[in-house]
DNA sequence: CAAACGGCCTGGCTGC
DNA sequence: TGCAGCCAGGCCGTTT
């Protein structure tokens, strides 16, 4: 499941991959992927080339010639990759960007939650998810203060809370159980509830996670890949997460597997405070 | 307005 | 072996 770290790392190896070249044509073998109007998403990508790739917490942004930007989001199992134009179409490919050398970016994705639009450059915001995110890690707007204000508002678990994004925008499932384990905060904790101080904590702790996932190229624990096929390498620094019934790392105890609001979230439950 | 919840999807796993 | 049922979970639209 991609989350900021990963779809850094997939920004990183996909724009070698297809930096300079020039869209042919478009194929959409399963259009529903395609958030705007699937028909004008062809037309009008015929002839652009790609300028550049950027990230904005988990969404890619595709920069093109001709002022337009593909924001793409990979959700739980999207994948690109380059191939040959003319492979075969693969089970669980769904779109392909035909190069004009014969290249073809293919968008593969098992469970179809992936979704691609196409927008105007500037104008990213009119993406529903993008207009209601909040500052990512290690950016200058995500400071204590920030942090400390956007959950004094938030009437949630500090889990729902770092999942919804509008405070802090990046972090998924494996990442917000990680950093609430190194914060030594209860994932049932109330968001307005937790200190100042312990605030502060869990700031610097999600800057540092951060950075060293995207260190170690992501995390890969069920199917995530780069855009040349490699696994991440931060699943085997992972604290509590894929660890439930295992000893904590830091007190030996027993580590517990609960559902909060519907996620799985796995935590040690004597070191872990609860704040309520 | 914020919070909660069902739906989207397929494959892997469990239990009968 | 077959198969129903559950789980994985980010985000969106709808309801509360």
């Amino acid at each position: 499941m991609p989350e900021m770290p990963e779809v850094e790392t997939v920004r990183r190896t996909l724009l070698p991959l297809i930096k300079g070249k020039t869209i042919k044509e478009v194929k959409l073998w399963y259009p529903k992927i395609i958030a705007s109007d699937p028909l004008e998403f062809t037309s009008q990508l015929a002839g652009k080339k790609i300028v550049t790739i950027d990230r904005y917490a988990k969404y890619l942004l595709l920069r093109l010639s001709g002022q337009l930007t593909i924001v793409s989001h990979l959700r739980m199992e999207g994948k690109y990759r380059l191939v040959r134009a003319s492979d075969p179409k693969g089970k669980h490919d769904h779109v392909q960007f035909v190069f004009t050398d014969g290249t073809g970016l293919r968008y593969n994705d098992v469970r179809k939650f992936g979704r691609m639009q196409l927008v105007k450059t500037g104008t990213e915001k009119i993406v529903t998810g993008i207009s209601k995110l909040g500052v990512e890690p290690n950016s200058s707007g995500f400071t204590k203060a920030a942090l400390v204000k956007g959950m004094a508002g938030k009437n949630k678990s500090i889990k729902n809370a770092l999942l919804d994004q509008s405070v802090v925008a990046g972090l998924g499932n494996i990442y917000v159980d990680e950093v609430l384990w190194e914060s030594k905060i209860h994932p049932l904790s109330m968001a307005n509830q937790i200190s100042k101080y312990k605030l502060g904590q869990l700031h610097d702790n999600i800057n540092a996670l951060i950075a060293l996932a995207i260190a170690e190229r992501g995390t890969t624990v069920h199917t995530y890949l780069d855009a040349n096929g490699q696994t991440g390498g931060f699943q085997k620094m992972l604290r509590v997460y894929g660890h439930q019934g295992e000893p904590c790392q830091r007190c030996g105890t027993p580590l517990e597997k609960i559902k909060v609001t519907g996620r799985g979230t796995t935590y040690c439950p004597h070191c872990q405070v609860l704040y309520k």
